[in-house]
DNA sequence: GCGCGGTTTCCGGAAAATGGAAGCTCTTAG
DNA sequence: CTAAGAGCTTCCATTTTCCGGAAACCGCGC
């Protein structure tokens, strides 16, 4: 079975990236035996591989592999300059992130000089909820989406989460209209981050790029100019 | 099996990166019913995800889990600053590679603003023999990998590649002994390519920074200081 | 030598993959 | 308006393959 590898894989995140065979049968749930002659076929093709040290790690194969998924290379590699141009000018976190079902994915994070740490990380998710880029894809997305978050049960973050449907309709509805999401203390109580959608040539959104500042340090809407600006000039390079 | 899936994965690659079940079906070269259902099992898993318009591509999940690679985020994202730093001073061609087996791996690229063109990609492969980075690591290989290299048949690119094994070998011990490598017109005609060694804690060499540049534009030695001292940053801040 | 944690190999029963064929859908042609 | 065709999806009897318990194996420290 087909699943089996794949819940193997799964095995591996961002803090196991490094794995012995007992852990990873474990963490995986199955017979060691299983495990075993499982991996060894992925390790054969190149999905893992074996350090000297007797470790399995996400082989280079599965990298390559990874890097052809379509808003992978095509969006980062063209987002990369506009994203550190924008870390330039406001020496502040920049993130920019795809949706994937209910979840933000985030695809590249830059990290400003005197800037408020976040605690996302590349290729971390989160809830569609609270972020400024969450708010963003999910003002965004499939009606079906947001009526499976807005049904769903919404975790909380701090005391300012934003968890009453009707409120986030609202919020929606303004992220739609004015091209722009804050996320005021949403996440944690020091930070708040303001999003914009980034669009493909079809006019679909595709991403969005968000700036994390620490609260209070400017004001939004200032913000909101630059992120927009940014997050325009990234949807034209991409569709040229 | 689980083999088939991997060749059904494996019939992506850089060209194609949305394929129609027949595609797949033809190039991994299996039943369409068979095929049919891979596709719909690692789908649902989110390794891969299909388009409106019923083409499959590369999912996030698997994006997500190929940057877990040890020398993809690790390495990549420690290189990155240094990378963009030698690209601003030189405004050339910045390359990033680590080997797998008998090639190899390009990790990242930065493309200078009036260089040459280089036909290499993130992800792509090559020959070990004929790149500035390709001869780093192939220097610093272990010695089976080297002896079935140099015992193999070494691809021509042009009329300076050297694949006569002897003079290779001289080579070799000249990149080892110098602590960079030169290759000059060896890939293209009008391109020149200086590399250097980057070593992880250990002193073990993981991977290789090179510049490529115009032939005939600058002297190599100038250039090896530069690629040196970069990729002498690199380790260290890969210790760090 | 012995026990211990982790790894590798074996093999018969069980379960899941296989792929030919038939049905479906949409587009193009007559 | 019907027909042909290309590509996609579903079905299901056959058979191949996977599964996983058990036992051997391998350092390593006591």
């Amino acid at each position: 079975m087909i699943g089996r590898a794949l819940q193997l894989l799964g095995a591996f995140d961002a803090e196991h990236r490094e794995l012995t065979l007992s852990e990873l049968a474990r963490r995986a749930d199955m017979p060691l035996s299983t495990a075993h002659r499982l991996m060894h076929e992925l390790c054969e093709w190149g999905a893992v591989e074996r350090g000297g040290d007797g470790l399995y790690r996400i082989g280079l194969r599965l990298w390559e592999l990874g890097s052809l998924a379509p808003r992978g290379p095509g969006l980062r590699e063209t987002a990369l300059p506009f994203l550190e141009d924008l870390s330039l000018i406001t020496r502040e976190n920049v993130q920019l992130a795809v949706r994937e079902g209910t979840e933000v994915v985030f695809v590249e994070r830059i990290a400003g000089s005197g800037a408020v740490p976040v605690l996302t990380r590349v290729g971390g998710r989160f809830a569609l909820t609270a972020t400024g880029v969450g708010l963003v894809l999910l003002a965004h997305a499939p009606v079906e989406v947001q009526e499976e978050v807005l049904g769903g049960s919404i975790d909380r973050y701090t005391e300012r989460t934003v968890t009453d449907p009707a409120q986030l309709r609202r919020m929606l509805a303004a992220v739609r209209s004015n091209g722009f999401s804050i996320s005021d203390r949403q996440v944690t109580m020091d930070a708040l981050s303001v999003g914009a959608p980034i669009h493909d040539r079809r006019g679909q959104v595709v991403a969005a790029v968000s700036l994390v500042v620490r609260h209070g340090s400017t004001t939004p809407h200032a913000l909101a100019r630059l992120v927009r600006t940014s997050a325009q000039a990234i949807s034209r390079a991409l569709s040229a």
